[in-house]
DNA sequence: TTTACTCATCGTAAATTTACGATAGTTAAT
DNA sequence: ATTAACTATCGTAAATTTACGATGAGTAAA
């Protein structure tokens, strides 16, 4: 990957944490290994369709997955790209 | 440090690194340790209100520092804040 | 004091983000 | 076929972001 397109997706995986609901989101899923978008609502003080806006933003930035499990989707972690991402931001600070 | 505001510094760091413009500013800043606001309204094809809005931000976030220099502004990085973000970021991925 | 230089701030417009309720879609069970 | 459960999407309003040109503030030199 060229310094461009590293420096895009680093803006991309930070823009995706630069809200606190979704750093919580994918710390509890660091946790739970996975879970449903009910589970969250449950946890957060936020309307289902918010939680959902949250998790369509992390899944376009690729640190997260959707696993159908009807009716369910069991999210999880989408483990390349966030070791993709823990590469680059410890690229840059380093 | 608790963890609430450990998730909201590190949501503040996100934020400031989630633009192109202000990551390569940052770069260019760890190049050359410090700079003026002029060095990089030549480099981007941004106005310099632009640049100098960008800067606002890194600053606000306490990734950046300036230092007085008539009638210039030196432009270097924050080192504790920088290395505090360093550390947030990689306990987060860790 | 005036001029020149550097940078911040103001005012503003367009785009994006964030939140919500309401609605639609999908699948399993009845 | 209907219903129930779960989640995405739509429509929308308020807030924020990003960009620009114009203006203002500050200092050094003439």
């Amino acid at each position: 990957m060229d310094t461009i397109n590293e420096s895009e997706s680093l803006a991309k995986y930070a823009k995706a944490l630069s809200h606190p609901t979704r750093l919580a989101i994918l710390k509890h899923l660091e946790n739970q290994s996975c879970c449903y978008t009910a589970d969250l609502v449950e946890i957060f003080p936020l309307a289902q369709s918010t939680i959902s806006q949250h998790l369509k933003e992390l899944k376009n930035a690729g640190l997260i997955q959707g696993e159908l499990n009807p009716p369910k989707i069991k999210y999880c972690i989408n483990l390349t790209h966030w070791q993709q991402a823990q590469v680059l931001f410890q690229q840059f600070f380093s």
